[in-house]
This record gives structure tokens, C-alpha cells and sequence, in this order.
RNA sequence: UACCCCGUGGUGUAAUGGUAGCACAACAGUUUUUGGUACUGUUUGUCUAGGUUCGAGUCCUAGCGGGGUAACCA
């Protein structure tokens, strides 16, 4: 990771964290987790808490920041979700060191201290059913009212609890619940379950537990095991704190950690909840968990998108307790931004119109120097082959073109990048059906290059491909998954999925190349002159090369021509 | 109609009782061998009503609006 990227711009936390170490609370220390459920794929929202926790680890001395996976049930959880995490968070350009934590790993001290907690009266073995539990619980505005079972005698429980563990029972015969008060008004201070039987395969513990704990239990015993100073979640938690602060309370651990709540990331045009991201990949709208239309990290970085501009989105976007929902244009501009400083330029077409040079030599070929990158001078040169027959794209030439169109159009002179200019002289068109085969043009040897001698101007540069050298492609040009900004919002639909944008994959199948791109790697990056940023996605293969488009540029003509076509709209109707 | 949290331009965020600023977006322009980039400029904001104070986005009260919470999920 760059230095000038090592510090964020202040915010609530890190204020607290600021504050707490000016008063050597914890001796000063600074001690952060990044604590998955190795249930699923991390998306971008992950990203944010694990820009935040590391990088709050990074920002103090000697500060440390854990990867513990939350594996306290064992139905939901597997080794596969373990592995993508932590490749997707290396891949972030984080390093926990040997700090891989497990809270399956503290299931014996988490036992343990609920045997403390039943020695004190503070907990019970209570045989209610789960029904029986919620109806026990009471409602929102009315309180709870006490298991029968709340008083059962310390050494009962003590039998039972360790019968619970030795496997006697069914799963759901018996839980431990914590003694606190069935008439708070926080639902989760009513006696939650702390531990239920579950006789299931642990992914990593195997069958030697059949009693689990419940979040609320594990987490902040977890949290004081590993010394956390500062236990940092999003909102939902926020209701639970009361619990955590009891149980850290209420057992005895090394450490007395601090819970504090952040908004979770939304972004338009997205949804972002596991549940729902699972529900896509299931039912077929998207190909795959890392399919590039995805926001999990996975997917995104099959898109192209680089770490180091979603570790900048995360840094722009901060953090605070405000629920909104950030414009997914600040992702995408911190996305153009640094590859336009970091990608190499190359030309493509991707729906190539046939171009004859007509007083160019057909036995004639040359090499033409390019700039790789003009943000970028060490980036160097290459040489790009020319010859008569070339393709430009088909939305660069118009018969009867409109105004402000710059590009090529009968009798205009454009300029070839890097190459020379060229004035359209006629069009071929097929008899039969009228459609325009090939467009003729001369060019003028003396521009070389790409300037004139004379210093003629001319208005617009195009993008081209030599024919007999270009290389063929599939290029995948992906769109904003949905139609509208929040899609979960909008009542309109009963589904969400029907705002699912038709158009978030468009694919092209005869794109031609310039020949340099025929062997980068999967994963190359470039910038397309013209057309956006691509990379070379992980199922190209020699015989198909296959490019994704991470984004379009920025495109004024586009706005130009839509600003045109409604005006031309408005009159019809007028 | 219980409790908790949150309300600053279109969006995201600063201002820690003392000139409401930044970024993205939008719009206009300059430069340009990418209609890209860069640069310049413009539009748009403290939810409402009271109170405290010389002074309130900030503190207090009430209202309004939004979010969260009743898995043996995390």
C-alpha cells in the first residue's frame, strides 16, 4: 500500500479511538477485527469495514487489526466462504499476519464461562419450546414474562448444561438462556439464548460440539479474548450493545473491548445483502458469484476494478451513523481515475466498418509509434502496424451526419491516431440491400504521424485497426445491474428483480484488435482509445480472446447526440 | 404508535459555540493527436418551531421525517 493512501480523513470513530488513546486507555493499545460469517462472498460494503479496521489498525502505533471468522453455526457456514474471504481480503491489499482467528477456536473458554455464568445465577437451562420461547418474549410495546423454568436450582443447570454438551438431547429440547429482565424494554436483554444443541458438522470443530453459541455470547467474549480494544459494526448491532456490554461485564475476561456502530455501506443501482446477491446468482440473473455485474469484491475485481480505487472509494466515502446511499458515479469516477493514470492505451473496434485507403499501396505496410500512456511518460512507446485496409468504428462515419459531429462523413478530412490524416472520398454499398460495405478514403502522406506540415486543423481523431493484422475478440460490455437507484425501494414492481437492467450485458463478438493485445495475460488492464477501460477476462484463452469492459469513458458526444434526439423528439411532438 | 439511532446542496461528507467548506453529479467554458484527461467557472444546502447565548448546523425542548429492533441467524 502507497504512504500518502495510509491515512484517512478523521471521523466519529477514529475520534474515539483518537481520544482513547490520548488517554492510554488500554495502555494505549489499538486492537481492531474484521470478523466474517464464513457464509458467503464479500461484497463491497465489506470493503468499507475492512478499509476501517485496518486501516484504523495501520494509523496508530503498533496498532493490530484480526481476521476472525464468526463460525458459531455450523448449518450456514463452509470452508469454501473462508477461502474467498481471504483471498478477496489479501486481494484488498490488507495482511493480517498470523492474526486468523476462529471463535470456534474459543468454544472451550466460551463453555467455561457460561458454567460461570450459571454458577452465579445469571444463567439456566430452560426446556421452553421455540414457540413457547417467542411467546414468552412479549412484543415491541409489551413486556415478557418469565420461563418457568427461570428458577431452576444453580446445580440443575449445572447437570443439564453438561448434559446439553455430552450430547444426551435433541436438537431444540434445551437452550441456555442468560437471567436478565423479561420486562426490558430492549427485546434482547429478555433472557436471550445464549447456547442451543445443534447436532451438526462443524467446518472446522467437526462433531466435537453439539451445544453452539449464539452471536450475542460469542462475540464479545471473542472480542476480549483477542484484546480487542475497539469491536466496530454496522447499525443493526447497535440495539445489541446493551448485551455486549453485559456479558463483558458479567464474565471474566482480559480485556473490556468497546462496541461502536457505523452505517453500512448502500450504493445506487445495487442491492447488497447477502441474501439478496444469493438470490441472483441462484435463479440465473447473473452467471455467478464473481460475475463482473456483481458488487462482491470478487466480481468486481473480475470487472476490472483495482483495490487501490476502492480502498480510495472507501476512504471518500467515510464514516458515520447516517443511513444513506451513495452514488454508485463517486465508485465508478475513483474507478476511471486511477486506471486512466495506471492502464495502458491500446486501439480497438469493436464494430468495425471497412476502410480503404485508396492511395495507400496495397504491397505497402509500416509501423507507427504510439503512446502507451500520455499520463504516464515511463510507460513508453509501441509500434502499432498500418496498412490500406483498416477498421474504424461504425458510429465514427455518417452519410448525412448532424451538427457537431466531428468525425468521418463524405468529403471530410479526419485524423488516424498516431497515424495520418484521411479524407472520405465515397462509400461502397451492397446492391441489393443498400447497407454501406466499405468507406473510401485517400490520406496525405505529409501527415505522418498525426499532424500536418501546414498545420491544417482537423476536428476529430479516430481510432483504428489494421485489417490483415488485427486480432479477433469477444468483448463483454457490461452495464449497471439495475434500472434505478434503489432498487428495493421502488413499490412500483412486486419484485425488485423486474428493474433488473435488460441491457447490463451486451456482448460482441467480432471485436478486432490491435495485434499487441493477442497475449495479455488475464487480469491486463488497458484502456481502449475512445471507449472505455477493459481487461482481459479469466476465460479468454488463445483461441477466444475475451475482454471486459470495467467502464466506458466519460462520453460528451453521447450526451450531445441524446440532447439532440430529444430535441428532435420535441419538435416532432410540438 | 415501545425502545434505540439518524436528519447539512441531487448524492456522500466537513465545520467539535465564531466566515457553511470539500468531493461526486449536473451545467457552461478553456486546453487537447482520445468528444478521454487536466483546468476554470456556475447552479443547488443546515427538517420545522421555540429556547439558551453577544453569537447556534453545533447546546436544550417539542414536533416532523427516515432507519433499526420481537431467528434456537450473524
Amino acid at each position: 500500500m502507497k504512504e500518502n493512501e495510509s491515512t484517512a480523513p478523521a471521523d466519529f470513530i477514529r475520534d474515539i479511538v483518537a481520544t482513547d488513546v490520548a488517554a492510554k486507555k488500554h495502555d494505549g493499545r489499538i486492537h481492531t477485527r474484521f470478523p466474517p460469517e464464513p457464509n458467503g462472498y464479500l461484497h463491497i460494503g465489506h470493503a468499507k469495514s475492512i478499509c476501517l479496521n485496518f486501516g484504523i489498525a495501520a494509523e496508530n502505533a503498533g496498532g493490530c487489526c484480526n481476521l476472525r471468522f464468526d463460525d458459531t453455526n455450523p448449518v450456514t457456514e463452509e470452508p469454501e466462504y473462508v477461502e474467498s474471504i481471504k483471498a478477496d481480503v489479501a486481494w484488498l491489499g490488507f495482511d493480517w499476519s498470523d492474526r486468523e482467528y476462529y471463535a470456534s477456536q474459543y468454544f472451550e473458554t466460551l463453555y467455561e464461562s457460561a458454567v460461570g455464568l450459571i454458577k452465579r445465577g445469571k444463567a439456566f437451562v430452560c426446556s421452553l419450546t421455540e414457540s413457547q420461547i417467542r411467546d414468552h418474549r412479549g412484543t415491541l410495546t409489551e413486556p415478557g414474562s418469565n420461563s418457568p423454568d427461570r428458577d431452576r436450582a444453580v446445580a440443575e443447570n449445572l447437570d443439564l448444561f453438561g448434559r446439553m454438551r455430552a450430547g444426551e438431547f435433541e436438537d431444540g429440547v434445551y437452550v441456555l438462556r442468560a437471567k436478565i429482565d423479561m420486562a426490558h424494554s430492549n427485546i434482547h436483554m429478555r433472557d436471550p439464548i445464549i447456547y442451543r444443541i445443534r447436532h451438526a458438522e462443524h467446518h472446522f470443530t467437526g462433531s466435537a460440539w453439539c451445544i453452539y453459541p449464539m452471536y450475542d455470547y460469542a462475540h464479545p467474549i471473542s472480542d476480549a479474548i483477542e484484546r480487542i480494544t475497539h469491536s466496530l459494526c454496522t447499525l443493526e448491532f447497535e440495539i445489541h450493545r446493551p448485551l455486549y456490554d453485559w456479558f463483558v461485564n458479567e464474565v471474566d475476561l482480559p480485556c473490556r473491548p468497546r462496541q461502536i456502530e457505523f452505517a453500512r455501506l448502500n450504493l445506487s443501482y445495487t442491492v447488497m445483502s447477502k441474501r439478496r446477491l444469493l438470490e441472483l446468482v441462484r435463479d440465473g440473473n447473473v452467471s455467478s458469484w464473481d460475475d463482473p455485474r456483481m458488487p462482491t469484491l470478487s466480481g468486481i475485481r473480475r470487472r476490472g476494478f483495482t483495490p487501490e480505487a476502492i480502498r480510495n472509494f472507501c476512504r471518500r466515502i467515510g464514516v458515520t451513523k447516517y443511513d444513506g446511499i451513495t452514488d454508485i458515479a463517486l465508485l465508478e469516477h475513483c474507478v476511471r481515475d486511477d486506471l486512466n493514470k495506471h492502464s495502458p492505451r491500446a486501439m480497438a473496434v469493436l464494430n468495425p466498418l471497412r476502410v480503404v485507403i485508396e492511395n495507400y499501396s496495397e504491397e505497402h505496410e509500416e509501423n507507427l509509434a504510439a503512446i502507451n500512456n500520455p499520463e504516464d511518460d515511463s510507460m513508453g512507446i509501441r509500434q502499432v502496424p498500418f496498412s490500406r485496409v483498416l477498421y474504424i468504428e461504425q458510429d465514427d462515419f455518417m452519410e448525412d451526419p448532424p451538427k457537431k459531429f466531428f468525425r468521418l462523413a463524405p468529403g471530410r478530412e479526419v485524423r488516424l491516431r498516431y497515424a495520418y490524416y484521411i479524407t472520405c472520398t465515397g462509400v461502397d454499398r451492397d446492391p441489393a440491400t443498400g447497407q454501406i460495405l466499405q468507406v473510401r478514403c485517400n490520406y496525405d502522406p505529409a501527415t505522418k504521424g498525426g499532424s500536418s506540415p501546414d498545420g491544417r486543423k482537423v476536428k476529430g481523431t479516430l481510432h483504428w485497426v489494421s485489417a490483415v493484422h488485427a486480432v479477433d475478440a469477444q468483448v463483454r460490455l457490461y452495464d449497471r445491474l439495475f434500472t434505478v437507484e434503489d432498487p428495493l425501494a421502488d413499490t412500483s414492481v412486486s419484485d425488485y428483480r423486474e428493474l433488473l437492467n435488460p441491457n447490463s450485458l451486451e456482448i460482441v463478438d467480432a471485436a478486432k484488435l490491435e495485434p499487441g493485445l493477442a497475449d495479455a495475460a488475464p487480469g491486463a488492464r488497458f484502456q481502449f482509445e475512445r471507449l472505455g477501460y477493459f481487461c482481459v477476462d479469466r476465460d479468454t484463452s488463445p483461441q477466444q480472446h475475451i475482454f471486459n469492459r470495467t467502464l466506458p469513458l466519460r462520453d460528451s458526444w453521447a450526451k450531445i447526440r441524446s440532447q439532440q434526439n430529444g430535441k428532435q423528439a420535441n419538435d416532432k411532438t410540438a
